[in-house]
RNA sequence: CGGGGUGUGGCGCAGUUGGUAGCGCAUCUGGUUUGGGACCAGAGGGUCGCAUGUUCGAGUCAUGUCACCCCGACCA
């Protein structure tokens, strides 16, 4: 593996680029902006996966599957939502190819034109509650929970590895109540189990709060987002949960009897986060040597680097790793003893660091000898040295410390890059340095565009649950009064 | 769609007024190494994005064309 070049201050995307390749995380592919991910990092991806699903059964979710292909026709029931989405739909029109009469290759078979044009999902309100519309005639059938995992394509102008990609994997979830407030606490609720699961498994300080009405989905009446600071104080909105109102209900006649005997329509939420995690965990984190991955969601949690001269001395350092694995592994830690043997120590060290793997252990004659062991940890690139005999039993503290202490470097980060901004004048100053900016807004879509056209800066939410300020004061832009502030900054 | 830029071994690049296609990394072989991305020696690998033209001769010049990248508008 070549010299990973990590200018985090220079240029970001070329860092970006450098470390995900490089590490085999993930490589553009020849599809237009869409990302092949290399073993390494789908293995992120499936534990990410695996643990919110568990959170998501544990309040009432159950996994479902819908189709890929949304008839046009279903796809432009909702005006708003087709508004939103209708500039980055892949449309399939064709299903034959045929050999080029005129010369060598496959052309489209012309006679093979779909009567109805197809809409790669690019996302499924519309076909899933297509499918509701069949499943729900009483209240007794309510509330509908259903969750899929599954891919999405959006024909995006411009791509970005991981935050922007053409086609990107996620889940959706989709739920259909009897009542707008149940609706409404369950887009609350899993806005928050995002929150959670971010801040506690991916390490990743997180607002909560609610788009304004320009950055609200296409057909929702309310958005709730969780926010992210990346490392340049850039805002990365990493997931999202709406409440749709009737909108759906009612454009796809979704009605049921009520227990009062009269007929309503159904109430929606949806809620997704998308593989932008993945982004997300690697630019909050990540060092210029490379990722570091919080022990909750790393894939190797502990590799092992054996160092030796001679065949003896390889066998007796790998069945003492083979100890202390087998301890680890007992204890539910994944490890890895990286055996091979045209590998030097060093570029092995390199390796595991670039790969974000947070403790490393290096064992050799001289440490067998003196009855020690190295013992690296990622994060703060620091080694120290202890007794063989205690290693095992201080690894799960140990991965338990980084995972705190990860977490308390972004908390801190952010808490140095937020503050409340009064001026004008400052905001513009200040506002392309890299900062979430508390500013007081009067609640008006116009404002918002007018600083979005001169500053670039949107709300990024209504903070809900932290950085709340309720307060009488000025609109930042247009002087007019307002009664709390929001954040501001610039977004990926 | 607007504004820039780039197409040359797997990757990154050089190639002068047009004259036998090169370098670094990677790969393969052999040897020495192995506690922070090893070294030495040798080997393999390219019809220079595509098409047409100018020329005795084109990676190089001209025209056309295609693809990709960056900056905007759009977005999770």
């Amino acid at each position: 593996m070549s010299k990973v070049i990590t200018p985090r201050s220079e240029d970001y995307s070329k860092w970006y680029n450098d470390i995900v390749v490089e590490a085999d995380l993930a490589e553009q592919s020849a599809v237009r902006g869409c990302m092949v991910i290399k073993p390494y990092g789908y293995a992120i991806w499936e534990k990410m996966q695996h643990i919110m699903d568990g959170m998501f059964k544990e309040t009432g979710v159950q996994n479902a599957y819908f189709p890929l292909f949304i008839p046009k026709s279903f796809f432009s029931r909702e005006a708003e939502h087709v508004a939103g989405f209708a500039k980055e739909c892949a449309v399939v029109t064709h299903h034959r190819l045929m050999n080029n009469p005129d010369g060598p290759g496959v052309v489209v078979d012309p006679d093979a034109r779909l009567e109805e044009e197809l809409i790669v999902r690019p996302t499924s309100e519309t076909i899933i509650w297509s499918v509701y519309k069949n499943w729900i005639k009483s209240w007794r059938d309510l509330p509908i929970l259903c969750n899929q995992w599954c891919n999405v394509v959006r024909w995006e102008m411009r791509t970005r590895p991981f935050l922007r990609t053409s086609e990107f994997l996620w889940q959706e979830g989709h739920t259909a109540h009897a009542t707008s407030e149940e609706a409404q606490a369950r887009a609350e609720q899993m806005v928050q189990v995002y929150a959670k699961f971010a801040r506690e498994w991916m390490a990743l300080p997180v607002v909560v709060g609610h788009k304004s009405p320009n950055e609200r989905f296409a057909g929702a009446l309310d958005t709730l987002t969780i926010e992210a600071m990346m490392q340049d104080g850039k805002a990365l909105q990493a997931g999202t949960s709406h409440f749709l109102g009737q909108n759906f209900g009612k454009s796809f006649d979704v009605q049921f009897a009520s227990a009062d005997g009269s007929l309503q329509y159904a109430w929606a939420t949806s809620w997704g986060v998308s593989t932008r995690l993945m982004g997300a965990l690697i630019m909050a984190h990540s060092d210029d040597e490379g990722l570091i991955l919080p022990p909750a969601l790393a894939p190797i949690q502990v590799a092992m680097v054996p160092v030796y001269k001679t065949d003896e001395e390889r066998s007796a350092v790998l069945a003492k790793f083979e100890e202390i694995g087998k301890a680890l592994t007992a204890k539910g830690i994944s490890i890895k003893i990286d055996d091979r043997d045209t590998l030097r120590p060093g570029f092995k060290f390199a390796e595991w660091e670039v790969k974000g793997v947070p403790v490393r252990l290096a064992l050799g004659a001289r440490d067998l000898a003196a009855g020690s062991i190295e013992v690296f940890r990622r994060d703060l690139l620091t080694k120290e040295s202890v007794s063989l005999d205690g290693v095992a039993e201080m690894i799960p503290g140990l991965l338990d410390d980084i995972q705190k202490s990860i977490y308390r470097k972004a908390v801190d980060f952010r808490a140095a890059h937020v503050e409340k901004c009064d001026s004008w004048e400052e905001f513009k100053e200040k506002i392309g340095t890299g900062k979430f900016l508390l500013c007081h807004w009067d609640g008006t879509p116009e404002t918002e565009q007018a600083i979005k056209d001169a500053t670039k800066a949107t709300i990024r939410c209504i903070p809900v649950d932290s950085f709340v300020c309720e307060e009488e004061g000025k609109d930042i832009f247009s002087g007019k009064p307002s009664h709390r502030r929001v954040i501001f900054a610039i977004a990926y």
